[in-house]
DNA sequence: GGCAAAATTGCAAACGTGTGCAGACATCGT
DNA sequence: ACGATGTCTGCACACGTTTGCAATTTTGCC
């Protein structure tokens, strides 16, 4: 079983095919190009072409033009229930215009973020969707330093000049505490995300804006070092020791906020009788838990069908000015909020 | 400090820069020739490529071997939550090995996967993951002929002489079904997945034989065409209608098993008081769902990160044979599960 | 010191595609 | 009919890297 040396067919077999130069074949199958060879030329050659089985060589024509038609995306790990939808929106819009999807994890760890990077530029990807982007990253600064048209998608960082396709972070949040205030709630704490995302600061942010506009004490914050369910329950123990006198946390994300369930069941709390809980994001199939969990749903599908498409805008030059675009977020109202026990 | 990044710096730069020849660099710079240039050369052309901070072209260096460093992951659906495990466990080692991946979803359509498959070989991708595979697959073969090295994972095909990493179905299923005897169910169902999978077919083999060995009646299993809820619900409904005399359901999958439970939610049952159900796979986050599912935890990232260490060991021809791993799956007993009713 | 062998480096031709340029040929207006 | 304009195609080089071979230098040995 050795190698046959199977060799692939380039244009020039199907210019022998044809009787023509190879070049020509290139013009023929190229839409840029077709207009200036015969109509009958064309026709042959793409006949001869899909004979003969001929697939471009997309190395040799990306070393061409110096373009790939591959675009990366860097998520901090796959298996982060919110990040597939995201990816499947890139992958859906991108692959039909012709491109491929490259994703890499990162874990958050910087030297994960370069390597990846380096991986990506290494084979001149014409783009690059970040779903991973912390308020100041470098990653970003590099991108731009090398030219590399970016968008950022979920998150976005604090400088401006950049795309960015986020969720309307506010206006989630506002939602998630009328609701909660509706209910009767006046003591509400907030486990915040890491506060170097701009997911976790400016749901913090907005968290303690709406409690101060209403004159609600907004002190009963604590941070979580990262989104996930074990950095929640470690931050809900924290909050609680520090002050038990809450009757609903706000989450800076599901993550979190199944955490705080965990913690609370430890400690012998059942949500929503006693405490409330409000997650964000809707990560799949969280109406199924116990107790289904009132949330925050972010068009994570659209975020990244939209991130795609803008990034595919600036590839054909039809975007020259930054573009910030917050979609709005909906409130899901599910089993673990109701009125505080009086 | 830097500015017109514009221009990407090549072998050239860095030759002009050490003051020899680009072949020079280039052997300098690869590990297979490295030792047909004097070690003090080697030294100076790797400062100055640091320096300049230079990337090897991919593109370039595929078009000259004809290969490309990178493999392509063929899933149904990145969005089931069953692969993005297995293919974290893929990129975890294929990455580590200098490899990109690049995935594609087929929505198990065969247009889809045509198109995929023909997207990757344009990128004469060096090999192909298929976790998608029907029993009879078309894509098996096409790689087979155009000598595209694969490895099938999760699912498997009939024919032989293949690579396959996947579960030992016979073994979770006896395990699944020894749980719910020992609890004293005697009359058990099962919902199959589609039969032209691996997994649907041989676990739903694994079922007949089971109870026939035992002398159990084996007749009421119904079909699932996809493995969804909404099949799983479907299908529940159907079986309960032919027959309502069964304890318990062993459910193809985990998605299935949930469309059970909304099935029997609906008919005002509940798991496991009036009908224990066993799931398969063991998605994520499936201990905190109502009920907490029984189910076979199939390793999902070893199956991953196993399937890719196959494929890189056909790259370096250290497997000339075809293998299949089975891996040993493992039963996790929740609270779906519980005695019948007497 | 001389000479062959070995080690090191340069040269140039690929890999498959794209494209500016020029040549070949057809069409058209006067 | 003749030049002018336009349409179509071929030629040849470029993209950045790799590699067989030749040319050059160094080394080893007497």
């Amino acid at each position: 079983m050795k190698k046959k040396a199977k060799r692939k067919i380039t244009i020039r077999d199907v210019a022998d095919l044809v009787g023509v130069h190879h070049s020509t074949v290139s013009r023929a199958l190229s839409p840029q190009e077709r207009s200036k060879i015969s109509p009958t030329v064309v026709r042959r050659v793409e006949k001869a072409a899909e004979k003969l089985g001929y697939n471009r060589n997309i190395m040799a024509s990306s070393l061409k033009h110096n373009q790939s038609f591959a675009i990366g995306v860097l998520v901090p790990d796959l298996t982060n229930p919110i990040f597939p939808p995201i990816i499947r929106g890139i992958q859906d819009i991108a692959e039909s215009a012709g491109y491929t999807v490259i994703t890499a994890n990162t874990d958050d760890e910087k030297d994960k973020e370069r390597s990846a990077l380096r991986m990506m530029m290494g084979r001149s990807i014409d783009g690059i969707i970040l779903s991973a982007a912390r308020r100041s990253d470098p990653i970003v600064e590099e991108c731009i330093d090398n030219e590399i048209p970016i968008v950022l998608v979920n998150r976005t960082v604090d400088r401006d000049g950049v795309n960015a396709i986020v969720g309307d972070e506010e206006y989630g949040i506002r939602s998630a505490l009328d609701h909660l205030t509706d209910l009767g709630h006046k003591n509400i704490a907030h486990i915040a995300g890491p506060l170097d995302t701009s997911t976790g600061f400016e749901r913090c942010e907005a968290f303690t804006n709406y409690l101060r506009s209403r004159g609600l004490d907004d002190s009963r914050i604590e941070q979580a070092e990262k989104f996930t369910v074990a950095e929640g329950y470690r931050a809900f123990k924290a909050l609680f020791k520090s002050s038990s006198d809450f009757t609903a946390v706000m989450a800076s994300n599901d993550l979190i906020a199944l955490g705080c369930i965990d913690a609370m069941q430890e400690m012998g709390l059942t949500a929503p009788k006693d405490i409330s809980i409000v997650g964000h994001n809707d990560m799949p199939f969280l109406s199924r838990m116990t107790p289904a969990l009132t949330t925050v749903v972010v068009p994570k599908y659209e975020m990244g069908a939209q991130g795609a498409k803008t990034l595919l805008e600036i590839f054909k030059d039809e975007r020259s000015e930054s573009l910030i675009l917050r979609l709005r977020p909906k409130l899901v109202i599910r089993k673990s909020t109701a009125a505080p026990a009086s």
